[in-house]
RNA sequence: UGGGGUGUCGCCAAGUGGUAAGGCAGCAGGUUUUGGUCCUGCCAUUCGGGGGUUCGAGUCCCUCCACCCCAUCCA
C-alpha cells in the first residue's frame, strides 16, 4: 500500500476489516453489457479491482445483464478485453446476474410469502399516477391486497410465460408514502418477451437492477459494493431486500463516490451512440473517442490511464476533471519509455548546395541524455533534406529560434545550416531553400564555433519513407459539450505524406514513438501495413512557443463571470407565537439574541434548556452548552445518553472554573458515550484544570527550545505560530491549561 | 417543492479544534543539439455567504445560498 493519503473508501475498507466485520474484502465491477466501456468505467474498475489488490482481497467480474432488450455478447468481450488490458485479473470466472435467476426467484417467492412482495396488474400509466410525486405522496393499487396464495400463483405462471409483457410486474410492499420515491412499492419483476442473449426463452420475467443487484452481491459474498453518486437513494432499497429477507451475515454495504466527467468529452452511452451512429467518428474504438477501445487504439497505455485515475482521486464531488490531467499522464508515462526518431510533417525541400559526394550514415541515439535506455540508429545525410515548413521564417516574429534567412539553425545529430537563397513560386510561396552547411560543425565533433538558437528536426530525401499521420485533437472545442453541434470540426487532420527517416519502417524498435518536436505517435494497429504505414498522434509535446505566441494575438478570453452577490442571510423566517414567547423570555433571562433565537425555534433544544436551567449553573453557560454540543446530539437519531441535570452539572463545573472550555468539550464527549456524570468523568480521567502559572512555564519553555525554526518564524512576525504554540501547551496537558493563562504565558515566554 | 447528496486555488483533491498537503494548469528563472524532459522558485491571510461557540474554527452550532440525484416495467 503505498504512502499516498487514504480515499474514503479505503477508509471504510480498512475500518472494516480492523473491526473484524469482514475476513476479507471482496469487491465486484458491475457493468451492463450494453456498451463499450470508457475512461469512466476504467475509474470503477481502478476502483473496484484497485481496493481489492491493496487490501489482499478479491475482485469479481460480474455482468449485470437483467435487462434481454440492450444487452448482447460483443460487449461482454469488450468490457473483458477492457479489465485485461488495464492489467487486472479478476477472481474466478466471469459472473453473471442471469446465472442467479433461479435464487433470485426463490428469494422473490419468499417476499411474497412474507407478505412483502405482490403481483401488481395496473397498467403503466396507472402506476405512473399512483405513485405520487416528490411532494406529494402516493397511493397503493387496489392489487396490494391480493392473498399470498394468489400472488405465489401468478408470479408462477408470470414466469412461465402465460401473460403477455405489461400485464403483470412484481412489487416490494413497502410505503407509497416515502419520501423516498425508490421505496414506494418498487417494481422487482417485469414480465420481457424478448431472448436474452444467455438464457435464451428459458425465462419469461426479468429482475430490476434494485433487486437483482444486492441480492447478486450478497450470493457472492461481496462485502464492499461500491457504485456511483446516483445510486445513493438505492441505498435504503438495497438495505431494505437484504435486511427483510433476513440473510445470514456477513452481508455486503453499498457505498456511493463520484463518477468521472472530464473536460472536451462526453461520456454518456447514449451521445457515444450518437457520434458511432452519425458516423462523426468512424466507430467506437476511433482514437477520439473516450472509450477504452478508443484510447488504446490511439496509443495510450494502461499505466497511463491508471495513474490518471490514481491521480484525480475517489470522493463525492460532482466534478469535471481537466483533460489536460490526462494528457499530462500519458507524456509523463511515455517520456521515459519510447525512442526518439524524426518525422517531417510539412516537408520543405532544402538543398545544401555545398555539400559533396554521397549520402553519409549518422549515428542517432534513440533516447536523449536524460533518458537511461540504450539504443541507437544509422541515420542519413546528404545533399538534399527536408525540414518542416514550420522550422523557417522568411520574416520571423521576435524570438523565433529556428531557420530564417540570418539566423543559422543546426539538423538535429548533423550539421549547423545557413539559409543562402529562398526559392518561390508564383504565388510567392517558399518552395525550397537554398542552404549551406558547415563541414567542420558535425554533431558531436563541431570546432566551427557557430552558435545556433536551436537544433530542427529533418529527414533525408532520397532514404526518406513517405507515411500517413493522423493527428488527432480533442473531439470537442468547448469544455463542456452539450451536443454534436460541439463538434471541434479540425479533430482530425490526416498528412497522407508525411516524410520518417527510414529506421523506423526498416527497424521497427518499437510500436510507440516520440516524433521529435512533434509528438507522440503509435502506428496504428488496425491500418499499419509495411507498404503504408500509418501512425496516430496520441498527444502533442508541450509547446511553450506556441503558448507564446497565442498570448501575442488578443485571445478572447472568456470573462469570468463577477460573484454572484449572495443574500445576506442575517434574516431568518419569522417565527410563531410560541416561537416569539419563548424567544422574549430567554432575552430576558440575559441571553444573547442569537442563542435565544436558536433556542426559541427549536421545540427540543427549548425544552432541554429550560430542564437544564432548572438543574443548575448559569443560565448562560447552560444555554451555551445546550445550543452548541447538547443540539449536535439532539440531531442524531440515536437517543441521548445524558439528561438535562448532567449537562447542568457540566456548567456548574466549567462556571467554577474547574475544568476548561476545551476539557468541557472532551468531557460532554464521554458523556454522549457512557452516559456517566461530568464530575465522575473529571475524577476518573484527571482532566481538571491548570491555572497556575508555574506549572506552565516549564512546559513551555520545552515547547520553546523543542522548534526553534518555528520561534524564529514566529519572531519574523508569522503571528499564526502563535497557535501552534498554544496549541503544543495544550495538547502536552492533555488540555487541561487554561488556555487564557497558556496564551499570556507563550506571548511573554516567547518575546524573552 | 419532499427526500438524498455536494460546496477548500482556474481543474482535481487532502484536511476530523492548533502553521490551509499534493497533482494538473499557470507564471518566472536555470540546464538542454527536442521551444520536450529535468531542476529551482512563485501561485488560497482563506475554505459557498452570514452569524454564533472557543484562547484558537475549513473542522462544532444556527441560518441562508448554489449545484447534483430521485416520480423508466433502464442500470
Amino acid at each position: 500500500m503505498s504512502e499516498r493519503k487514504k480515499d474514503f473508501l479505503r477508509k471504510i475498507v480498512e475500518e472494516d476489516l480492523q473491526k473484524g466485520k469482514y475476513k476479507e474484502v471482496v469487491t465486484r465491477f458491475p457493468p451492463e453489457p450494453n456498451g463499450y466501456p470508457h475512461i469512466g468505467h476504467a475509474k470503477a474498475i481502478s476502483v473496484d479491482f484497485g481496493i481489492a489488490r491493496d487490501y489482499g482481497g478479491r475482485c469479481h467480474l460480474r455482468m449485470d445483464d437483467t435487462n434481454p432488450e440492450t444487452e448482447d455478447p460483443k460487449y461482454v468481450e469488450a468490457i473483458k478485453d477492457a479489465v485485461t488490458w488495464l492489467g487486472f485479473k479478476w477472481d474466478g470466472p466471469v459472473r453473471y446476474t442471469s446465472d442467479y435467476f433461479q435464487q433470485l426467484y426463490d428469494y422473490a417467492v419468499e417476499l411474497i410469502k412474507m407478505g412483502k412482495a405482490y403481483v401488481d396488474s395496473i397498467d403503466e400509466e396507472t402506476m405512473r399516477e399512483l405513485r405520487g410525486t416528490v411532494t406529494e405522496p402516493g397511493r397503493r393499487s387496489e392489487f396490494a391486497k391480493r392473498s399470498v396464495e394468489e400472488n405465489l400463483e401468478l408470479f408462477e405462471r408470470m414466469r412461465k410465460g402465460e401473460f403477455a409483457e405489461g400485464e403483470h410486474v412484481l412489487r416490494a410492499k413497502i410505503d407509497m408514502a416515502s419520501p423516498n420515491m425508490k421505496m414506494r412499492d418498487p417494481l422487482l419483476y417485469r414480465i420481457r418477451r424478448t431472448p436474452h442473449y444467455r438464457t435464451g426463452t428459458e425465462w419469461a420475467i426479468y429482475p430490476m437492477y434494485d433487486f437483482a443487484h444486492c441480492l447478486s452481491d450478497y450470493i457472492e459474498g461481496v462485502t464492499h459494493s461500491f457504485c456511483t453518486l446516483e445510486f445513493e437513494n438505492n441505498r435504503e432499497l438495497y438495505d431494505w431486500i437484504l435486511e427483510t429477507l433476513k440473510v445470514k451475515p456477513p452481508r455486503p454495504y453499498q457505498y456511493e463516490f463520484a463518477r468521472l466527467n472530464l473536460s472536451y468529452t462526453v461520456m454518456s452511452k447514449r451521445k457515444l451512440l450518437e457520434l458511432v451512429q452519425k458516423g462523426v467518428v468512424s466507430g467506437w474504438d476511433d482514437p477520439r473517442m473516450p472509450t477504452i477501445a478508443g484510447y488504446r487504439r490511439r496509443g495510450y497505455t494502461p499505466e497511463s490511464i491508471l495513474t490518471f485515475c490514481e491521480q484525480i482521486g475517489i470522493a463525492k464531488a460532482n466534478s469535471v476533471v481537466d483533460v489536460a490531467q490526462l494528457e499530462f499522464c500519458i507524456r509523463d508515462d511515455l517520456n521515459p519509455k519510447v525512442p526518439r526518431v524524426m518525422c517531417v510533417v510539412e516537408p520543405l525541400k532544402v538543398t545544401i548546395e555545398n555539400y559533396e559526394g554521397d549520402v553519409e550514415w549518422l549515428d542517432a541515439p534513440y533516447y536523449p541524455h536524460d533518458v537511461p535506455k540504450e539504443g541507437s540508429r544509422k541515420l542519413p545525410f546528404g545533399k538534399y533534406i527536408y525540414i518542416n515548413r514550420k522550422d523557417f521564417e522568411e520574416n520571423p516574429p521576435k524570438g523565433y529560434h529556428r531557420l530564417t534567412p540570418d539566423q543559422p539553425v543546426r539538423l538535429r545529430y548533423a550539421y549547423i545550416i545557413r539559409c543562402k537563397e529562398v526559392i518561390k513560386n508564383d504565388k510567392g510561396e517558399v518552395v525550397e531553400i537554398i542552404a549551406e552547411y558547415y563541414p567542420n560543425s558535425k554533431s558531436g565533433q563541431d570546432t566551427s564555433g557557430i552558435k545556433v538558437k536551436s537544433a530542427i528536426h529533418w529527414v533525408e530525401a532520397n532514404h526518406a519513407k513517405s507515411v500517413e499521420l493522423r493527428l488527432y485533437d480533442r473531439l470537442y472545442r468547448v469544455e463542456q459539450p452539450e451536443s454534436i453541434d460541439d463538434i471541434n470540426p479540425d479533430s482530425l487532420k490526416v498528412v497522407k505524406n508525411a516524410l520518417i527517416e527510414p529506421a523506423v519502417i526498416n527497424e521497427k524498435p518499437d510500436e510507440r514513438y516520440q516524433f521529435e518536436r512533434e509528438g507522440y505517435f503509435y502506428a496504428d494497429p488496425v491500418d499499419y501495413t509495411d507498404e503504408a504505414p500509418v501512425f496516430n498522434r496520441i498527444v502533442t509535446l508541450k509547446d511553450s512557443w506556441a503558448k507564446k505566441q497565442q498570448k501575442q494575438k488578443p485571445s478572447p478570453k472568456p470573462q469570468k463571470e463577477p460573484a454572484k452577490p449572495q443574500p445576506k442571510g442575517d434574516e431568518l423566517p419569522p417565527m410563531d407565537t410560541a416561537q416569539k414567547e419563548r424567544f422574549e423570555g430567554y432575552k430576558a433571562l440575559g441571553l444573547r439574541e442569537e442563542i435565544a433565537v436558536t433556542l426559541a425555534r427549536d421545540e427540543a433544544l427549548a425544552s432541554f434548556f429550560e430542564k437544564a436551567r432548572e438543574a443548575g449553573g448559569s443560565v448562560e453557560t447552560v444555554a451555551k452548552l445546550v445550543t452548541n454540543e447538547v443540539a449536535r446530539e439532539l440531531k442524531k437519531e440515536a437517543a441521548l445518553s445524558f439528561g438535562p441535570e448532567q449537562i447542568a452539572k457540566l456548567a456548574e463545573l466549567l462556571d467554577s472554573g474547574a475544568i476548561s472550555t476545551r476539557t468541557a468539550k472532551e468531557v460532554f464527549e464521554a458523556m454522549t458515550q457512557s452516559g456517566e456524570d461530568p464530575e465522575t468523568i473529571v475524577e476518573q480521567k484527571g482532566l481538571r484544570q491548570i491555572s497556575d502559572p508555574e506549572t506552565l512555564r516549564p512546559i513551555i519553555e520545552e515547547i520553546i527550545a523543542q522548534n526553534p525554526q518555528n520561534v524564529a518564524k514566529y519572531k519574523e512576525g508569522n503571528e499564526k505560530l502563535f497557535g501552534f504554540f498554544v496549541g503544543q501547551v495544550m495538547q502536552k496537558t492533555q488540555g487541561k491549561a487554561d488556555p487564557k493563562i497558556a496564551n499570556r504565558l507563550v506571548k511573554e515566554l516567547l518575546k524573552a
